[in-house]
Formats: structure tokens, sequence, C-alpha cells
RNA sequence: GGGCGCGUAGCCUAGCCUGGAUAGGGCACCGGGUUCCUAACCCGGCGGUCGAGGGUUCAAAUCCCUCCGCGCCCGCCA
């Protein structure tokens, strides 16, 4: 009786709730009238939502025969034959060693419709929860400008910071700034003289006309790889930056030092904004050194189990028995002269979110595996249960192979790519449309360019490689943003057109009974799930596999079936089109793609 | 050397967690489509020993083992 159930909050987000239970509901029935033996844990484990016409339900029985040793396709036959068929569940069958379920389509539109045009911005979100979690990423050094190799990251954080959000959770999102360590140091060291004073070496790399108006990334950190070459032949210039660095350990940092920080942070953020990315929070590593978090963390190790003190009086943990490589069988924590390391800092840094939140994840480039690692061993020593959740990436490589580097010069600045990705989204707008004010090309030429760039980074699985190539980056056709979003523009011109941009939008099922139509619906009825599972699982690339599935099966639609001028049906055709492109808007907007109207 | 990740058509990629029906897409290439809601589009074709071998299983791209190739990490750096 599963029709009878009250509804719970699952089933007014995902409109397959109810058919999976009644399916569910009809399989056990079954086994239990056949005397088979039959948990329903399993039945659930087994049955698939497959959303596709042929058998939108799926059970196979494979297991389940061999529980009872009877042969499959024979139990799938029997067990189709003793489910009854409802109102929900109209056609049971069996085909192999499969039962299929096939839903009413009529209903389908009309749950799927309704709850899509009911929730609106809403819809594909899950309930609203209480379980707080923080996401950090980024967390570049400020020390320059971003370049494609780290934008993984941000991009990757960002869009799962989106997806936890609408899954329910009440999301923070922190960019941890190293604001300790040599290499803001060396900036610091820098320009706290004279350019005069500057290593001759340094003072020309820096020379010629400022970059990009100055902006602030490029102008200090442009001096930053002549500096980092000089300091390794010039032994008497690096204890200069030595130095500095336990000058600002111990509070006595020169005033400019945070300021500067900030003024090359704010010139990083500048770029990751025009990507849609912002931070809830900036966490300063040096707070924790002020506020004595760090000094309690060293003295807590200290007394931890497995701390040892060097003979030079370095701190550290015998770590061999958490499962870190031999050769780092010891974690040093603590420096000779009584100073923190980053990872000890770090700890700090932990401890304080893991207070503050009920989940911590770290978006993180896969290079830091090691120190993932280290920071849960030194965790565990201190006695705190908790773990943060590391989500690992594959840095983007340099077209020539190897890492990004910004000595070598096989650096590609984000600021670069974003704006040729812009000269070529403008071409190509100018191209197909001379009827638009020049601000609105710009505007859409931005949209498009970033959000090629998201999309580019988002298709792939965090843990595959990837080499940056122009080509592919600023690829706007087929499997990509711009193909997204113009589809979205093509469902917006649709309404436009149809004077019916607006809700309500009445509807007959029945009139959507084109194959196209149908197919549209079951991806649109899919979204909930597309959601939970991207959220649940940190596999972001699942969002963008979606959007292209959705807006390619859209636009197979609309070559298909006319929708303005489809006489009885145009109604419900308009209503359907405004559900596809609210759920297409909404997978957007997990995204960071910019919805566009028209282009 | 050890640890981690990756290996799917000429190129890129989904599926691997949780084994299940004919391994989905995209680029490139070939052939079609616009008096009709945006052709950044659609339709058709071409292309696969799922790195190799072994094992588990009724069933393996998916799980296990061995090997090969590529990348990253193995600091009292961050």
């Amino acid at each position: 009786m599963a029709d009878s159930r009250a509804p719970t909050a699952a089933e007014a987000t995902d409109p397959w709730t109810p058919w999976a239970a009644a399916g569910r509901a009809g399989l056990l029935d079954a086994a239990r009238a056949l005397g088979v033996p039959c948990e329903p844990a399993a039945v659930e484990a087994a049955l698939e939502v497959k959303a596709v016409p042929e058998h939108d339900l799926a059970f196979p029985t494979h297991r389940l025969a061999a529980a009872v040793h009877r042969p499959a396709p024979e139990l799938a036959a029997a067990l189709a034959g003793a489910i009854p068929p409802s109102r929900t569940l109209p056609q049971v069958t069996s085909e192999g060693a499969y039962v299929n379920f096939r839903v009413d389509p009529v209903e389908l539109v009309r749950s799927t419709l309704g709850l899509v045009l009911a929730r609106g911005a809403t819809y594909g979100h899950g309930p609203r929860g209480t379980s707080s979690v923080c996401v950090e990423h980024t967390s570049a050094n400020p020390t320059g400008p971003f370049h494609i190799g780290r934008v993984r990251n941000a991009i990757i954080g960002d869009t799962l910071a989106r997806a936890l959000r609408a899954s329910g959770a009440p999301v923070t999102t922190q960019y941890y700034v190293d604001d300790m360590g040599r290499q803001s140091a060396m900036i610091t060291w820098l320009w706290t003289r004279p350019e005069a004073d500057w290593p001759a070496p340094v003072r020309e790399a820096s020379a010629g006309p400022t970059e990009r108006g100055g902006k602030a990334d490029h102008r200090r950190g442009r001096p930053y790889p002549a500096l980092s070459a000089y300091l390794k032949e010039h032994p008497e210039t690096a204890a200069s930056v030595a130095d500095l660095v336990r000058r600002i350990e111990t509070g006595e940092a020169p005033p400019e030092h945070a300021a500067i920080a900030r003024e090359v942070l704010a010139g990083m953020l500048a770029s990751l904004a025009r990507l849609g990315i912002a931070f809830d929070e900036f966490v300063w590593e040096s707070q924790f050194v002020r506020d004595g978090a760090v000094a309690s963390v060293l003295a807590r190790l200290r007394a931890a189990p497995h701390a040892v003190e060097e003979e030079n009086g370095a701190w550290a943990i015998e770590a061999g028995s958490y499962g870190l490589p031999k050769e780092s069988d010891r974690v040093v924590f603590q420096r000779a002269d009584g100073t923190s390391l980053y990872v000890s800092r770090d700890v700090a840094y932990h401890l304080a979110k893991l207070g503050r939140y009920a989940r911590v994840v770290d978006v993180l480039g896969q290079d830091h595996r090691l120190h993932a690692r280290t920071l849960e061993a030194l965790l565990a020593e201190l006695g705190e249960p908790r773990r943060p959740e590391f989500v690992l990436y594959q840095d983007i490589t340099a077209p020539q192979g190897g890492r990004m580097s910004t000595r070598g010069g096989s650096a590609v600045w984000l600021d670069d790519l974003l704006d040729e990705a812009v000269e070529r989204a403008r071409g190509e707008v100018l191209q197909r449309r001379n009827d638009l004010p020049p601000d609105q090309v710009a505007a859409i030429a931005e949209a498009v360019a970033t959000g090629a760039v998201r999309f580019h980074v988002l298709r792939v699985a965090p843990e595959k490689p990837v080499k940056f190539r122009w080509e592919e980056a600023l690829s706007f056709e087929g499997r990509s943003g711009p193909f997204v979003q113009y589809a979205y523009a093509r469902a917006s011109s649709v309404l436009r057109k149809g004077e019916a941009d607006r809700p309500p939008y009445p509807f007959e099922p029945e009139r959507l009974a084109d194959p196209e139509e149908l197919a549209l619906v079951r991806i649109l009825s899919r979204f909930p799930r597309t959601v939970a599972y991207a959220a649940r699982s940190a596999h972001v690339h699942t969002l963008a596999g979606y959007a292209h599935e959705l807006a390619d099966q859209f636009n197979r639609f609309y070559h298909a079936v006319p929708v303005l001028t489809g006489g009885e049906a145009r109604a419900s055709r308009i209503a359907l089109v405004a559900a596809y492109r609210q759920t297409l808007g909404n997978a957007l907007g997990l995204l960071g793609l910019v919805p566009l109207e028209t282009m």
C-alpha cells in the first residue's frame, strides 16, 4: 500500500521517490507471496532508477535467484507476474533476469513539471539541514597572479560549496591566507625598500611599463621569480629574508606586511570574481600565532605520546604508526629555534574549524596528499577524533607537460586566459548578432568566456590529469559551457516570443507525449538525484555532465517539436520549456555559469 | 626505492564508490539539414583487445593480485 503513505520531505523534492517506494513494496510483496526470502535493504540497494522509456525502474534478480537456487530469468518472470499493475506502476514486465517497471508517462510529466514549476529556483535542492559544512579552497599564497594550474582548486571548491548549499547544508567557504611563510616575506622584503636598493637582476626583471594598469597581484608579484632565483645564489640576501620570516613569526613584522599581502590578495580575488568565485571568510595564518593557538598546539604536541626531542632541540612525532611513508617516520612540528612549521599552524587552524563546523572539507591539489596525511597524524596524536575530508584534484599541467612554473615561463595567467576567452567570445557574438548595443555584447562575451573556462575545468573528474591547451579551454562548441548557455538562451527566446516569460504555466500532461518531450521530462526528473549525489560524493563534474545532457536533449526537442506553433499543445509545451529553463538555470547556478537570456 | 593518482577509438572524456541489459558523450573526419520558435544547433556515418596478464563471480571497464606506462609527493619549505 505504498500509494497511501504520507509524503516525506524527500518526496517533495524528488519526483522519483513515490515510484521507487512503490517498486520496492511491489517486489517485497511478490517475493513474500512466492515464498522467496528477501531483505528490504537488498531490494532498496538493487532497485535502479533508470528513467529511460524501456524500463524506468529495473531490478536485477541475479543475486536473489542465486540465494534460492533458481534460474534468474525464471524468478524475474515469476516476480513480475506476481506484482499487480497499479495506477502508480501500470506496467511490470520481465526481460531476461530483470524485473522492469514502467511508469505512466502522463503521471511522470504531471509530477515532474508540477514539481519543477512549484519549486522554481529551489527545484533540485534538498531539505534544509542544520549540519554545518566548512569548505576551504583555493588558499593560494598572496605572492602574485593566479595561474591556470591553480584555478582548478578554486572552480572545484566553489562548485562544491554551491552543491552542498543546494543539498541543504549551511556552508561557509574559507580562504586560508598564508602571510607567515618565506614566500609572502619575500614580497614584503622587496616592497618595503626602495627599488634602487633591489638586487640588480631583480630590478631589471621588473623594468618596463606596468602591466594591467598596475593590478596589484601582477605589479607586486612581477619581481618574485627573479628574487627567488637570486636568493638561491646569494646566501647573504637569503639570510636577510630569513630574518624577516622570523620577525614575522615573533610579531615584529613591518607594518606594511599585512597591507601588501592584502593588496596582492585583492588583485587575485578580482580575477576569481570574474569567475563568480567569492569567499565567506578569510582566515589569516598569522592569527593562530597571535592568539596563542599555535603555542598551545606545540605544547600539547610536546606532551603527546609519541613526541620526541631531537638532539638539536627540535621536536617531532614518531609517525611510523600512522601509515606515513617510512622515510617520514618522524614529523617535525617545531624547529630547533622554537618556531612553528606550516603543518603545526595548520593543526591549529583545523582544530578551530573542527570546533565550529560539523563537516570540514579541504580542497587540495594531490601534491598536498602527504601534507594531508601528516595533518591527520598530528590530529590523532592530539587525541582529536575528528578529521577533515579531503577533496583531491590533479594540478593542471603546462601545454608542453610538467608543472606550470612561474619561473620557467610555462605559467599561463588566469587573467590572460580570461582576456583571450573574452576576445574570442566577442568575435563569436559579433559574427551572429549585429543588433545588440556594445555594452550588451561585452556582457555576453564576458559570460560566455567565463562560462567556457569554468565548464572546461568542471567537465572532467578532479583526479584526472589535465594538460592545458588553449584550443580546448576556449572551445565554444559541443560539450562546453557556451553550448549549455546557448540552450538556455534558446528557451528564453521561445518564452519571450510566446509572451510567456513568467508563471503560471498551465499544462495538460497528456499533450506532452512526443518521445523527445518525454525524454526531456525524464532528464528533468533526475535533477534532484544528481544534485544530491554531487554534494554527497563531491564529484561535482557530474553536474557538468548533467547540464550538457539536459541541454542536448532540449536541442533535440527544439528541432523536433514546434512550441509556439504547437496548436492545442502550445501551452503545455511552453510549460515544458519553462520547466526546462528553470532546471537548466538551477544547474547553471550550481556550475557558476551565467544564464543568458540572449546570445 | 616507497606512497598516492591516472591509463577507455586519431585526440578529450562518462561510467569504476555500490559488478548487471547493446561501454554513453564531445573534438576531428565524411554525408545531409536553415521560406519554420537563435545553425554556438540538429540528423546520419566512421571509429573500442576499456594499458597487459592472471584471479574471484552466473556476470568484470567496475572487485582482488602481478606487471607496464605517465604524473605527483617523499624539507627543521609552504
